[in-house]
DNA sequence: GCCCAGTTTTACACCGGTGTAAACACCGGT
DNA sequence: ACCGGTGTTTACACCGGTGTAAAACTGGGC
């Protein structure tokens, strides 16, 4: 049975017939081929306006092998972060006419195994994908071809198109904006095993190289791990800083949400900040702009990550020779809130 | 040029080659038709893998007019609540083996009108839309046919499904926690023009309700209207509240964005919450859990919402015949935290 | 050994577009 | 009248699957 056909739904053919030309003719009309005659390609838009048509999009693909969407890989899509980096990749895309499809990973390395595998190569033109289990092995084993382009933190030594901040300077900027202050007790809440080799490994490195340079010792007791970037994560790891005999005057959080919860761990202490302890987030979510104290942070463009990535795509997409991997940083830039600063005037 | 010979991806065709059988033998073999033997199964599939084949989408959806993708429109990805959305939509369809292409109408009449009108149509198998600016007239003038699932909080007088929670229930229950606790100059913040009437009108009625049934007046001043659902509208909103002769003792927040920078401002007055004055807020995002203090809100059932707006859409695109629009009404609760019930323990 | 029903497999058209290469129209120049 | 060139249009194969209906095979009953 001919589902479209039953459905009335007017093809290119009709189009063709109606307006007198040739199937390819229309074709031609629709894709703004240069050597259309004037009055043709009125005709032949007059008649696709009269029969209200649009062209398949299936049909197109199969064609032309590409589908005009691209995926977007991430771990969740409700993680502020994720969910603002989203926002400007659809919208940046919608720009380009290319529309975009969400899978989510929660986490999973078999989840993103399979997308490398190449679980949505055929429907999809190109990969943006944020990996947060997979592992440098794995992606040099990966066999698909799908364009791809990766987001975020982690460094896989430059065999694919890569966008990111530069976590190591980012996280000098905030821990030297502490010193600033005059802290001298700093401590960082995020960091990994001492085998991560992601974001949090870097941004501990600019912590402590700043450390260093400032002629302060690294203290591993001011250095927590958090299984997971949560406000709660972030809480217990500042409990346990609050517990310490001599406890920090100040912390680097290497997510707002980590800071977040450590904001509300100190609060219910009765301590105040930044008086007590000035916090330093990273990510600037949007929450961190209307919390009390609002928190500084690390601000990195969202939007320029979104463009360049979807810019890089795009090349790779259409470049019959695609060129070489490009390692590209996007610009951050310190917020100064008051979580370092005090409130305002 | 034939571009997928070139990237050599095995087509059914050498799949059936291979195997020595025909294409439609292989077709079966993929989409488990029954009627096959056995040995002939298995010589497929063991083709299949030695080849590493992958059906092509486009091909697949060209014969059999479905894509196996849905959309789901919303104003902006990065409103906490459509985060929430989003995430437990694609969480969902993946389970289903869908997969979900998210487009953003920032709220432009505009875009909703382009989606209404089927801009997206031949790419996807139904649309799951969360209007904002479209009037129930701009829906009764649809004429694309591609299934629709309404979400959120305007009500159209039933054209279509829709899913999403009883607003009026959910505003009574909120302003009567707060009256319960003793509260008696309760303020509402998010109106909107009197005009309106979406989620914002429900909510409003029910505060009223409440504030009539238990005798008490409701006071105009006590009503602010907000022009957007972020916080530092919130914000304003409060101080106005605060500025008055008689300030509130209780604020409902039609959304916790609102809420969140309402709290802010009572800071900022050097007030507290809940003592001098209790909060709730709607929506129970995330932030809502870790802000100091934390927020009560109206938790509405955000997976539930996911799962039956997937599920209505399924059928509706499975069905020749479709059934009658249906109007379901999704779970929600009061989720008591520290802004009306004070720091726990 | 033949027929029939039930199971399994196949040939072929079709989904609705795009690419290729050839055909055609029109023009000025010889 | 014929030619070449530029501009415009067309026929037809092809993208890679699925649906239909008919063909081929199987085994049991007679």
């Amino acid at each position: 049975m001919d589902v479209n056909r039953a459905a009335g739904r007017p093809r290119l053919a009709d189009v063709a017939a109606r307006a007198g030309v040739s199937k390819k003719t229309v074709s031609n009309v629709i894709n703004e081929f240069p050597f259309v005659a004037d009055h043709t390609r009125s005709r032949v838009l007059e008649a696709i306006s009269e029969l209200g048509y649009r062209p398949n999009l299936s049909a197109r693909n199969l064609a032309q092998g590409r589908t005009g969407i691209i995926a977007l890989v991430i771990s969740q899509l409700d993680m502020p972060y994720f969910s603002e980096l989203a926002r400007h990749v659809v919208d940046v895309a919608q720009g380009r006419s290319w529309v975009v499809l969400i899978e989510q990973t929660m986490n999973d390395r078999t989840y993103e195994q399979r997308i490398l595998d190449g679980d949505l190569s055929r429907r999809i033109d190109g990969l943006l994908f944020s990996p947060s289990r997979t592992s440098a092995a794995a992606l040099h084993r990966r066999t698909d071809a799908t364009p791809m382009v990766l987001l975020g933190e982690v460094i896989y030594d430059g065999m694919f198109d890569h966008v990111s901040i530069d976590n190591v300077a980012a996280a000098r900027e905030a821990t030297a904006h502490l010193l600033s202050l005059g802290r001298r007790r700093v401590a960082a809440i995020g960091a990994k095993g001492s085998r991560a080799r992601g974001a949090s490994r870097q941004r501990l490195e600019g912590y402590q190289q700043v450390l260093s340079e400032a002629g302060l010792p690294v203290e591993p007791e001011l250095i927590r791990q958090t299984p997971r970037y949560v406000g709660e994560a972030g809480a217990a790891a500042m409990e346990e800083l609050l517990d310490l005999a001599r406890p920090p005057d100040a912390v680097f959080c290497f997510t707002d949400l980590l800071a977040l919860g450590a904001l509300r761990a100190i609060h219910r202490r009765g301590l105040r900040v930044p008086d007590d302890i000035a916090i330093v987030g990273h990510d600037d979510i949007p929450y961190g702009r209307i919390s009390t104290p609002s928190l500084t942070t690390i601000s990195p463009d969202k939007r320029a990550i979104a463009e360049i990535a979807v810019d890089l795509l795009e090349q790779r997409v259409s470049n019959r020779t695609p060129p070489p991997p490009r390692e590209v940083h996007v610009e951050f830039a310190l917020k100064v809130r008051e979580s370092t600063a005090g409130p305002a005037g």
